[in-house]
DNA sequence: TTGTATGCGTTATCAT
DNA sequence: ATGATAACGCATACAA
């Protein structure tokens, strides 16, 4: 029966009028479910031919019309860090129930394929991007916004950007981290980061410098430990692998601390890795605290105690910022900022 | 200067034509690249309004027009799973490099969503579907395919249905995996399972078997821990939970097989966790191997051995192969199928 | 309650 | 080489 398959036209509301014998508004009446009043009988007859032809609505032809799109776009540095799927699927889990797709791009914190990325988004007409951004000027940000298209802004700290936030309190974070530590008896901590060009980098080790103060303990420049390298790639293996330099640089500190807290998890990882690789034992040589609290750091031996940033509440607020703001044309730009919590697993010793 | 950002209207190739005195079909010529001749004066002209203006083309009225989207649909099970957040990263690439954008789906293995996405990427009219499919009947599938969308499906072993797939030799996996650990002079040989009723994880058996049978060991229906809870979700955490409960089951096994072959990285985790609970000492107790090779699977302790995957390749090839299948009307499905490799780390002891 | 006609922004056909 | 104009599929202002 289906033997015209290859060949069969595409079906329109044309074809349902010509077919139902009415005219084209009507059909479109009935079929975009708009409320307008149609006689039940129409209703009915439009609905079994529109059925039987096997019709398909264009969303091209909608979108065009209304000039608005029913996706949006998100753009995350790279879905390689497991950070970032639990941002999206709490973007997307939001948007399906509102009726959105979401068009998905991975910047790795290339300005320029960022920018491309924008263009692209904009161009397809979609209404709102839920971005995590690079490009320190914005400048491809700021010529969208206000324009038609709402933005998002998550992970990072945007500034001088008239858009909404989902901020997260990396000062606190790091001072929670910090703050259990020296509960636990610690007095000599290090913190072992990627490149402190990251503004949420430097919030974090902040929280570090302001726990140490409150304590009245020293801070020791030399305890922190940082990588310096240029490059710098948004993935699991360069964090991991930073993690262990950043270990061995640790081993060679002459007053060796009793604690580290890295950065992110994959770097503690790392870190853990090379000091078992040199005997050291986490957490009883050594105690170890992460920052994020990826799905995994609950799965390594031993499992990691870190800093828990809610990355699918993140996704999901976000989004839902992002529709309200689309949606309800008058309401504002608004600033959330998530809260840090500590998870505490198995990689502190307490000292005694 | 840019005061009137608010209210500015959209710009379209009309008003470009008025400001450079042309007409609209010129203007497309020039700002669509389409090779169509037009003096070199007025192409100029036509590109500096345009830049002027601040023109931004509607890609809505270009695909409409065109009747063809930019965009292809990828349906996922969830993006949660370690394992396709790099397939997509795969997909995304390719499809960049070729100027296409990709929709996002998280079905959740629930054919009802899988379902639904598929009609909303068939009404966006994308040309294009990669899955990995749940729908035992595809259903939906059938309808698209051959009309005027192509499908690639990967992941999910797809029977009696017409489109490109992109597959994995699970059942070589399996060999390759128990092989490694009879070559390392284990002759009893557990293998841990989530339930079996997925056609990747019966293959993976058959591997076992195979491998079993060709080097003359027996096989032992006992060493089969399967879980058996019917319901089953798609995340990292159930995998790793329902590790724990087979490694508890291994446990109580009379003639303690020497070695223990997951299904996935994550289930070895769990495996490996609640060993260690028991004061199993893996590689030394208890030697482990795993299947997929996710990234993390060589972070933890110990670093595990394991069956690669190819993840990344899934997604380029997938697409790749969808794009040739979209852009070349003429040419014919393919069936690809990926090798499996074994990653040699830490988690096995040689038996002497 | 229904139908006619127009336009969303673009590309393509046909003249010129 | 350029321009007028008709689609693409749909939604809606306006008429009836």
């Amino acid at each position: 029966m289906d033997k015209n398959i290859e060949t069969r036209k595409r079906i329109t509301i044309y074809d349902i009028a010509k077919e139902a014998g009415t005219s084209t508004a009507t059909v479109s009446r009935v079929l975009s479910n708009s409320g307008y009043p149609v006689k039940e009988e129409l209703r009915k007859k439009i609905l079994d031919t529109a059925e039987k032809l096997n019709y398909s609505p264009n969303a091209l032809g909608r979108m065009l019309k209304k000039s608005e799109s029913r996706d949006i776009g998100v753009i995350i540095p790279t879905i390689s860090n497991p950070f970032y799927p639990q941002v999206v699927l709490g973007i997307e889990l939001e948007a399906r129930r509102r009726g959105y797709g979401i068009l998905l791009c991975n910047s790795f914190r290339d300005p320029e394929t960022e920018k491309k990325y924008i263009t692209s988004l904009v161009q397809k007409q979609v209404k709102g991007i839920i971005i995590s951004s690079i490009d320190a000027n914005h400048i491809s940000l700021k010529e969208i916004i206000g324009n038609d298209v709402k933005v998002v802004a998550f992970d990072q700290n945007i500034k001088g950007l008239k858009c909404s936030k989902v901020g997260f309190d990396f000062v606190k974070g790091g001072m929670l981290a910090v703050e259990y530590l020296i509960k636990k008896g610690h007095r000599n901590i290090a913190f072992a980061t990627s490149p402190l060009t990251r503004k949420s980098r430097l919030e974090t080790l902040e929280g570090y410098k302001l726990a140490l103060l409150k304590h009245g303990l020293p801070f020791n420049e030399r305890n922190i430990i940082a990588s310096s390298s240029e490059e710098e790639y948004e993935n699991v293996n360069y964090e991991f692998e930073n993690g262990r330099k950043l270990a061995a640089s640790f081993l060679q500190l002459e007053e060796r601390p009793t604690a580290i807290f890295a950065v992110n998890d994959m770097t503690a990882f790392g870190v853990i890795r090379e000091l078992w690789n040199n005997g050291v034992n986490i957490p009883n040589d050594v105690s170890v605290v992460g920052f994020d609290n990826i799905e995994i750091s609950s799965m390594i031996n031993p499992p990691l105690t870190t800093i828990n940033q809610p990355s699918f509440e993140t996704g999901k607020l976000a989004c839902k910022t992002l529709l309200d703001l689309m949606e309800d044309k008058g309401s504002q730009e608004v600033s959330i900022t998530l809260e840090p919590s500590l998870v505490e697993r198995k990689s502190v010793k307490e000292l005694v």
